[in-house]
Formats: C-alpha cells, structure tokens, sequence
RNA sequence: CGCGGGGUAGAGCAGUUCGGUAGCUCGUCGGGCUCAUAACCCGGAGGUCGCAGGUUCAAAUCCUGUCCCCGCAACCA
C-alpha cells in the first residue's frame, strides 16, 4: 500500500534582512506538523525557501556595493544566514527554493505567458505621478507638498505600460471559497479578508514592474519583469516541477494540503493566489492557515523599533529543543503571542526541566537503584495503576485532534497533563517505600514500567516538536526505534518486561533566571544608534525658513484621525492661518488656548485628512516624549524667529 | 459610523461555536515527600469574566448600547 501524499508549506522568506524568531516561529510550527505527518505514515513533501527577488533587494545589494545575487547568497546561503538557521532549528524540509533558481524563473515565463495568452494578464497602463529624474512613480497620496518624496522636485502625471492580471474577474469564486469552504483559518481571517478586499471590489493587479530589473524577465517584452505575486506565489508548484524539469513531484503532491503563512500575507495566500490559480486551471490549495505573530511588550517586532528577537542566541543558550518546544507549547497558533525573555526562561523550567526531564530522571534513576538498570520479569498491578494507564491510552487520539486543527499548543497540554500524572503516580506509590522490602519487589517492578511507558508514550508524541531530546529520552529508558512509532504511541505495554535503562545527561538544565535575564539585558542592550550624519548648511539656507512667533485662536482635534490637531493661528499678518499638526496623543486641545508657539510659516500648503495645513508647528522630541515651544506670552504673533 | 482582533485572580492565558458549579500556568501562603534537575505531590487565599441594560429558571457565553487597548488602513510638515 502506498503512502498517502501530504504537501505542506512555509512561505518563502524574503531575505532583505535576516530572519527574526517570528520566521523562524512560523518554519518551526510548519516542520512540526510535517514530523506529525510522517510519524503518521504520511508521504510527506516539507517545502520552505526565499523570495528573492525585487526593487528592496536590488537597492540593498546597490547600497553595499555587491550584486543583487552575491546579496541574496550571502543572507541565504552565507554564515548565520538562512539555511543555516534552519540547520540550526533542525528544519526537516525536503525542498528549498529560491526564486532565483533557474528552473523557477523559466517556469514563471511560462505561467504568465500562458495566463498572457488566456487573456488574464493584459497589457495596460499605470497611471501615477512621475518623477523623472528619479525614474519612479508614486501615487497622489505619496507625495510629499505634491513633490517627489525622494528628490522633492516636480512630478508629473504620466503613465507607463504594465500587464495587469484580471483578479477582478475571479472576486466571486474566491469570496464563495473563503465563505462557503474552510479553504481559509482560523475563521477570524475570513471576515477580514472579505470585508477589508472583496466587499470594496478587487481591482485588477498590477503584475509587472519596469522599474527595477532585479527580477524574472518578461520574456516577450523585454524591459518588464515579472512582479513579485507571479514570481513568489507559484513557487509552490515549480518547487514540484510545475512547468520545467527540475522536479518530477507535481502530479504526486499538488494540490497542496496546507501552506502556513503568517497573518500579514493572508490576503495574497486567499485572494490572489487562488484567483492565479483558477486561472491557470489548477486545483487549489486545500487549505491556507494564517497564524499569529509573536509580539513583544504588546508592540509588533520590527528593526525600526530596535525589538528584534534573534533566534540564534536563544537557540545557542537553551538549546534548540528548548526554543523549539517554548514556542509552540505556549502561544495559540492562531492568535498573536506576546514573547518575552521571562516567559521563555520559566516555560523551560517548569515543563521541560522540572516536568518531562526531572520525571526521565528520577524514573532511570529509580530503575537503577533499585534493580541495577534492568527490571524483573515478575510484576504486581496495583490500584492507582489503572487510572494512568487510562489517561496514557486516551492520550493519542486528543493528540491527533489537537495537531489535525492546528493547534500544537493544544497537543503538547495534552502531553504534560501526562507527564504530571506520571509524577503524581510517583507520590501515590511511594516507590521509595516499597524498595524497603524485597517482597514488594514485583510491585515496585510494575511501578518503573508503568512510568517508563508513560514516558515512553508521551515522548513518541512530542518527537516532532523535540526530536533530538526524544532521541535520548528513547535511549536512557531503552525504547528501541521500533516501539516509538504512532502505532505504539496508542499501546500501554509495548516495552519488554524485561527493559533495560541507561542512565543520561541531564536533558533539560534548570536555567537561572535572574541570572539569565541580566544578562540577556546587556547583551541585547541597546546599540547606540550611529548619529546620522547632518550635513552642514549655510546660514543662507537656514535663513530660507521663516518661523513665526504664533499664538493660539482656536484647537481642535480633527475628526476621524487620532494624531491629528487643527489650529487656527494669530500670525501677525491679520489673517487667521490654519495648520494641522499631529500631536493629540500628547495634548488636549483647550489646553493649548492662547498659547504663544513657534511655527515654520513658508512650507507650501499640504493636505491632511481632506484638511489644508499652512505650515508646521515647532516642538521636540526625545524618546517618545513630546513637548510644543511655548514661549513667553509677551512676545507678540508674528515675530520673527532669528 | 473604514476593517479586524482583544478586555476573565498579582502576571500570562484557556473557556464564548452549542448558555448550566469560572479553569490552566507562573507567583503567593500552608502542608507532605525524600526517588529526582532545591525538583515532585496535596491544599488555601485571590475573580461582581471592561461597563450598562436586555432575553432566560439560568449569561464569561446570546442581544443592544458604551468605554478602553492592539493591529491594518489613513495620517503624523
């Protein structure tokens, strides 16, 4: 009998940048049900890889001197760099592709060309506010005083020549697979994704750029290249040999049973993805799940806030078992969870050291101790036996629930309500108590093996989240590879009565943590951030800008915007001048009556909100604190600042 | 009224689909045990489930209103 296919995927990464704990959160959770498929039986296919190509990228590399390619190899390829982490995080992909491949970007000429000559992708125009010296387009809303955002000069309206996919043309099929099938989860993403970009109708996508070159050429309009949602999203399908001859897989393994994505890329993953894919007359994905980020102190993760977690270090220091177990025992799959260095510390504490590693411990070492590492044959069942054999053989199949919904946190809880009860098992019969007496000898044998199937059975559950420490835990309590397979996971009496254990290293060491969070503090101390190199000006520039001493007519906040306060200003001039200025999180308007403030009086006027500003109201800044000039109330309106 | 998520013990969370004794982990207090990684086991204290109404024999759960927090969008000159 042949093994049922299961086709499983991570996005592909985007390496601008290396990869943060929320990747690697997302590749550990994807490699964890992948080990749970094939300790299934599954014939399973584990697909992650990068995405890498792209205007970001081509400006990095351009930054640093290097090629876009020498660029992307040395983040993927390079030390510390992204096959490494997952070396590293023990990632059993089978697969990993890089859109650079040169078998991918064939193919992906061959899938827009035949969606080409469908007629699903068609040769338009992109309208937009062009900068010529710069080469760009921007949209109205970019603009910065109706001027170019990079260069500040003028813009014109232009249009250029782009091919567009009829993603209009598939909005119904696709709102009644995210509505009426479970294509899409959790359910809360359904909403969203129908509410925020169906309901308000799907506009046509713009699937090619001639801005940059950095990308899969158009092979039959040179000077195009293929845009990112054409290029990234059917890697799933080249990576089996879809469209080039690379692979053979894709008869065997498409349609893919789950990509796993993260929730920001929901919308490309339900949307797009399967409207490409309608059109290209493919089955679709059986399912898309989008899982939650990690977040920390409630803020999103990002380089700019300085706040990332980097997953080498915490995998150099705890192990990477540990690092892997802590981040899907603790946080919902589906929902945000917020990291922190305590929550991690105590997760690996309590669960993996005083829980599971303590109760591997002591067990081994009771085996020993009382019987020289090798039970005897002859045992005695006792009454408190029943009860965790019964918890031991439901385990399994609320396992299999948990795992088949996605919902690993669940799974492990389940696991080390086991584990607890092992240990309770311990206190109940009072191993140490029988030992006193040769003749309750049997008794004491059937107690170990009680504990050592408990152990042996929740270990062979926990194998796809800790593989290495189940490896051990198998040797020291000497389960042979054959009797940690699914089948004895749901069998309590699969060890020879006779079993042999070996005493180990300890598998999970108390971590300190007081200790560990000072030092973790200063290790990821804030690095001074390099000043930022102000260029010197000229007293005659400085002149050119003309500040106002105000003084405040009227505030109020505008409606619909939370940052955003209107003013009406006494300038000197006679006239009431009104400038919108984005400081309501940090003051009340009728606190600001009649106060005397500093604003730049000679910016061209700019839209806000549908509102028009004249100027800027002056005010400093320093870590997330801020404050208006005030000045004396003596000082009359339209003074000059000089 | 732009879209979505959330407010449950000191902290972090589950429970809400399908109303029926409010649960888990950490912390805390007390007890037990000594096999074990100062680990393990038992018990206590601690919650008017954001607020206000409504439906019901019964509401954390369903309905209406409202306040607050977080994302996205917009915006922050």
């Amino acid at each position: 009998m042949s093994k049922t296919p299961f086709y499983i995927t991570t996005p592909i990464y985007y390496p601008s940048d290396k990869l943060h704990i929320g990747h690697t959160y997302c590749t550990v959770a994807t490699d964890a049900i992948a080990r749970y498929k094939r300790l299934r039986g599954y014939d399973v296919m584990f697909l992650t890889g990068t995405d890498e190509h792209g205007q970001k990228i081509e400006d990095k590399a351009k930054a640093k001197g290097v090629t876009p390619q020498q660029f992307v190899d040395n983040i993927v390829a390079g030390p510390k760099g992204i096959l490494d982490l997952w070396k590293l995080m023990n990632i059993s992909n089978d697969r990993f592709i890089r859109t650079t491949d040169g078998y991918h970007m064939e193919a992906v000429q061959k899938i827009f060309k035949k969606m080409y000559d469908k007629g699903d992708i068609y040769k338009g125009k992109y309208t937009g506010m062009y900068c010529t010296p710069c080469e760009s387009f921007w949209t109205e809303s970019q603009l910065v005083n109706g001027m170019c955002p990079d260069c500040g000069r003028e813009v014109r309206a232009a249009e250029e020549e782009a091919y567009f996919f009829r993603l209009s043309k598939y909005a119904e099929p696709v709102r009644r697979l995210l509505t009426e099938t479970d294509f899409l989860e959790p359910k809360s993403r359904v909403n969203e994704m129908v509410h925020n970009f169906i309901d308000p109708g799907l506009e046509d996508l713009c699937v090619s750029r001639t801005s940059f070159t950095w990308g899969v050429p158009v092979d039959f309009d040179p000077g195009h290249v293929v845009y990112v949602w054409v290029d990234a999203l059917f890697n799933y399908t080249t990576a089996l040999g879809f469209m080039n001859e690379q692979y053979q897989d894709f008869e065997k393994y498409w349609p893919a049973d789950v990509h796993i994505v993260g929730k920001e890329i929901v919308r490309f993953h339900s949307i797009i993805w399967p409207a490409m894919l309608m059109s290209m007359e493919m089955p679709l994905p059986k399912k898309v799940f989008g899982h939650g980020w990690l977040v920390l102190n409630g803020e999103k993760m990002s380089k700019s806030r300085g706040n990332i977690v980097d997953p080498y270090q915490l995998a150099e220091r705890y192990g990477v078992d540990a690092l892997r177990f802590f981040l899907l025992r603790t946080f919902p799959f589906g929902s945000d969870g917020n990291f922190s260095n305590e929550l991690l510390i105590s997760t690996i504490n309590t669960d993996l050291a005083n829980d599971l590693g303590n109760l591997v411990s002591r067990t081994v070492a009771m085996v020993i101790k009382y019987f020289g590492g090798q039970l005897p044959a002859e045992k005695v069942a006792g009454e408190p036996d029943e009860e965790l054999k019964a918890l031991a053989l439901e385990l399994r199949s609320k396992y299999e629930k948990a795992m088949e919904a996605f919902a690993p946190h669940t799974a492990l809880a389940e696991v080390f309500k086991l584990v607890s009860r092992a240990n309770k098992y311990i206190d109940e019969t009072a191993p140490w108590v029988l030992a006193k007496d040769e003749a309750n000898k049997p008794r004491l044998a059937a107690v170990m093996y009680n504990l050592l199937e408990s152990i042996r059975m929740a270990s062979s559950l926990l194998r796809p989240f800790i593989p290495a420490s189940c490896e051990k835990i198998f040797a020291q309590i000497g389960a042979p590879e054959s009797l940690t397979d699914w089948e004895n996971a749901g069998i309590f009496g699969a060890l020879p009565a006779d079993v042999q254990v070996t005493k180990g290293e300890t598998l999970f060491p108390r971590i300190d943590m007081a200790k560990e969070l000072a030092e973790l503090e200063a290790l990821n101390a804030p690095q001074e951030p390099a000043a930022p190199e102000i260029p010197p000006i000229s007293i005659d520039e400085f002149s050119k800008v003309q500040m106002t001493v105000c003084k405040v007519l009227a505030c109020e906040n505008v409606k619909k915007s939370e940052k955003l306060l209107k003013f009406t200003l006494d300038d000197g001039s006679g006239k009431p001048r009104q400038i919108l200025s984005g400081i309501a999180k940090y003051y009340k308007p009728e606190e600001l009556l009649g106060k005397t403030l500093v604003a730049v009086t000679n910016l061209p006027p700019r839209k806000m909100m549908g509102q028009e500003s004249n100027g800027m109201i002056l005010s400093a800044e320093k870590d997330g604190k801020l404050n208006l000039l005030m000045l004396e109330d003596s000082i009359p309106a339209g003074a000059q600042l000089c």
